[in-house]
DNA sequence: ATGTGACTGTGAGTCCGTT
DNA sequence: AAACGGACTCACAGTCACA
């Protein structure tokens, strides 16, 4: 799985939990709402200050975005 | 801190802790040797495909990259 | 409410070199 | 060894009409 579809399915996942469309978390992150779509769906390769913008609208930081056992298989 | 400067704060730390050079990682990432300076002086803005090049060259991962004090200030 | 294709401007990433 | 600079290509940021 590329890193791009784990990081979708993450914000996917988070999301989720936070009971938000798509384009209440891009008003939110100030993206696109289609942007959101094209992230979630592993079509957009971030960069860490976009990435930063979105994991903070999910009331998120870096440290718990990426613990997941989704991020815990290379080395 | 700008998120730029804390990921590059952090490969710096990693990179002295495996005593490799900038031109060695940069090899083993398989990126620019002044790509690295620039990532690692926080000018740079990465993208996660890169990111996550420079991370396995680490011989780190997502989860334990981000795993610092640095990485939990948000929120 | 989510997904797709296409578009433009800017910056990601490379390659040459110098300090 | 590290930082910096210029010039370059191509991909990402950001947006839109449409489905």
């Amino acid at each position: 799985m590329s890193i791009n579809k784990r990081i979708g399915n993450r914000i996917l996942a988070l999301r989720k939990t936070q009971n938000l469309s798509q384009e209440a978390l891009a008003h939110k992150a100030n993206v696109d709402r289609t942007y959101i779509t094209g992230v979630e769906t592993g079509k957009r390769n971030v960069t860490v200050r976009v990435l930063e913008r979105i994991i903070l609208a999910l009331e998120s930081n870096f440290a718990t975005f990426f613990n997941d056992k989704a991020f815990q298989d290379e080395k």
